[in-house]
DNA sequence: CTACTTTTTCCACTCACAGGACAAAGACGG
DNA sequence: CCGTCTTTGTCCTGTGAGTGGAAAAAGTAG
């Protein structure tokens, strides 16, 4: 098929469009009940979007007890493309525009081999799930990136884990390679859309996503809103002072969260307690893999193993009290903890839990949930397609 | 005269009286510069402005090269009081429309007498600046409180400073007693407001706003717009971590910010101090007065007292750590800070840009200006006037 | 006094939208 | 099977907001 080009021609076809995405198939009179327009203006606005072929008739809709009503839906043939570069994976899903997951890829992948080396990887996987017939093209592009982005523009912005992307036009490269409108924004960004989308924070308007995978990173949401600051750095809490004349960090302060507690430092401190003798559980993983990742000390910590349970718990309280002092200040009415970590499960889950509960006054925690993500390694993609929807579902 | 009750009819007033109050007197040409009308409906919007009474004629303006317009202003009579109550004292303010400061009298006040007492102190100085002839009456109040707000209803809930205000209707009280719509938010906020309208954050969308006083908190500004989070006690930065294990505060942890610097915690640490014979500048001050406050380490301090100023520096960067962490989160793009101790001056603002500068990454801080607030104890109170005003000159 | 600007008013025209009337299509009871 | 009721979809007209051009009003500059 020929992409779709056309973009709602007003707010209320902007309206309209999202809540087809958000409620799926829908009758004209179910969305009258949702916007507050007359029968005659709202028809007008869905023959306009039938028109331009963004939508089209679904069959009948369920009896209300009066005539039966036609639905409308999104074309189903809309395809998003949703991109998740991690720093040392990819993770690639396309999306029909109800942004249903129609296919999930993931390949392994280091951030550092700098962008041309990932987006030749992100677009023979691109080039994949079209070949399995799940896509004849892409209507849009949403891409998620391990760092602080010049939002509006699309261009990574002084990088610390991506040497080489600084100030690379991602948007615009990668839009003329896929050839459709493409957007990019921070990873953990995109993981607090795709909580709030389809995942644990569906009806919260402000809230944060905290994401421990490699570094540490946090999802602002304000008002429903993601906020990114001044520079796009706004969440960078890695870099947060956890331990006064802590261990070194990469970004040459002592103490930094980051340091302390993160896939890498995880991976780290594990390595030391199996080379100390300290578990003998990690030292035969060790010896296994000859190396050890923070997926091992999951697997020790669910087989009992005592030091990986402390390194855990330990961590766990840094990024508790971390993060106690970001309910202080922000107020959230729900935290998410997710990204690679989330297998630690239930034991970083209730250090962080003891720290906040802890240290926060109880206005703030006192119905304040604390939750781990529902969508896993999903919530990144599914955050990268709402991205470019919410881009492409607003008026030009 | 009396007072007025009109509203804006729709957005295009409220943008109207909004540019006549932050502009002051303009003609229609000038207003028509400034929003995307055309000119016959400006016309009509104005018309409707100067029959509801808000917006007056004022005289001839200076002329562009051909036909002289006539200016429009904000009705001169309109009065807003602007009230900042503090922990132990309270400001009371007359302005006109325009915000400017027409009276502003402060009165020695403890808080924790509770809201029946403090409301007839606050009652009294309103009654005598309406004596002195700054006001007839008022068209609206705004009102700040130490301490949480529930904010629709201006209701502060569970504020550990202020015992025996919890729940108190506060709006209710004195928009019964004072006759006119009354707004009430956290004072802080009310500050990062004034330093908003009329201090040095005047052109800046995202900031923060620290205030050290009694306690410190901060106000949260994104978008333009005071955040207040969830429960309405985001900002509430004096009770994270500061010190690990440091001293005992009152809120049951240790190591609070507000336990370690403040105005309460300086008066006893330079009390310490005095009666440990560390520093005689200090004794001699606590020999003359009985007692201690952070006014006396701020005259020490001047006068080159090196205990006064270890104090001074100690503090700063306790309080620059925590400022820190918030920059790396929020990423703003202007610090403010402001309060009591801003007598306390360079020395202070030295510590806290140091520890930020140092601890938060170059992407955050690299164009980040930290500066200490310019009304002073003016802030709040015309902070309470914008909120008012703000209300009033939004749609009914 | 003349030519040119700027401001203001007036007016006709467009357009979005509401809401009623009516037709279409089904549900349901008899 | 038929009539009545309910819901849905379409048509149409009235209304009010708003635009933009023309012209009048009131200046400035030379």
């Amino acid at each position: 098929m020929r992409r779709m080009t056309a973009r709602p021609g007003n707010a209320h076809q902007a309206r309209l469009l999202k809540l087809l995405r958000d409620g799926g198939p829908n009758s004209r009179a179910q969305l009258g009940d949702q916007v507050d327009l007359s029968r005659s203006k709202l028809a007008v606005e869905v023959d306009r979007l039938l028109e331009t072929g963004l939508v089209v008739a679904d069959g009948l809709a369920a009896s209300r007890g009066g005539r039966r009503s036609h639905n409308i839906r999104l074309n189903p043939e809309l395809r998003f493309l949703g991109v998740d570069i991690g720093a040392t994976s990819v993770d690639v899903a396309v999306t029909n525009a109800e942004l249903e997951t129609l296919g999930h890829i993931n390949h392994p992948m280091d951030v550092r081999e700098g962008p041309v080396a990932v987006f030749e990887q992100v677009l023979a996987m691109a080039a994949k799930l079209r070949a399995s017939g799940l896509a004849e093209g892409f209507d849009g592009a949403g891409i998620g990136v391990p760092g602080p982005v010049r939002f509006p523009e699309g261009i990574p912005v002084a990088p610390p884990i991506m040497p080489g992307w600084d100030g690379f036009p991602v948007r615009e490269a990668l839009s003329q390679e896929l050839g459709c409108p493409v957007m990019v924004d921070n990873d953990v960004n995109l993981m607090a859309m795709g909580e709030q989308h389809a995942g644990v924070a569906r009806t919260v308007a402000d809230f944060l996503c905290v994401k421990i995978g490699t570094g540490i990173g946090c999802g602002i949401v304000v008002g429903g809103e993601v906020y990114r600051g001044t520079t796009g750095s706004a969440g960078d809490i890695g870099h947060i002072q956890a331990v006064p004349d802590g261990r070194p960090c990469a970004c040459g302060n002592r103490g930094c969260l980051e340091a302390h507690f993160s896939g890498a430092a995880l991976a780290r401190d594990a390595l030391e307690a199996a080379q100390q003798g300290l578990s003998a559980e990690l030292a035969s993983r060790l010896e296994t893999n000859g190396d050890l990742t923070a997926v091992d000390v999951a697997a020790a910590a669910a087989a009992g193993d005592a030091t990986a349970l402390e390194l855990i718990r330990e961590g766990g309280n840094r990024t508790g009290q971390v993060i106690a002092g970001l309910v202080s200040f922000f107020n959230p009415g729900l935290v998410v903890i997710g990204g690679g970590v989330t297998g630690l499960g239930h034991t970083l889950l209730a250090a962080i839990r003891t720290q906040v509960y802890r240290q926060s006054l109880p206005l703030a925690t006192g119905n304040l949930p604390i939750v781990l993500g529902e969508l896993g390694p999903a919530a990144g993609v599914i955050g990268a397609a709402r991205l470019i929807s919410d881009h492409l579902f607003s008026p030009a």
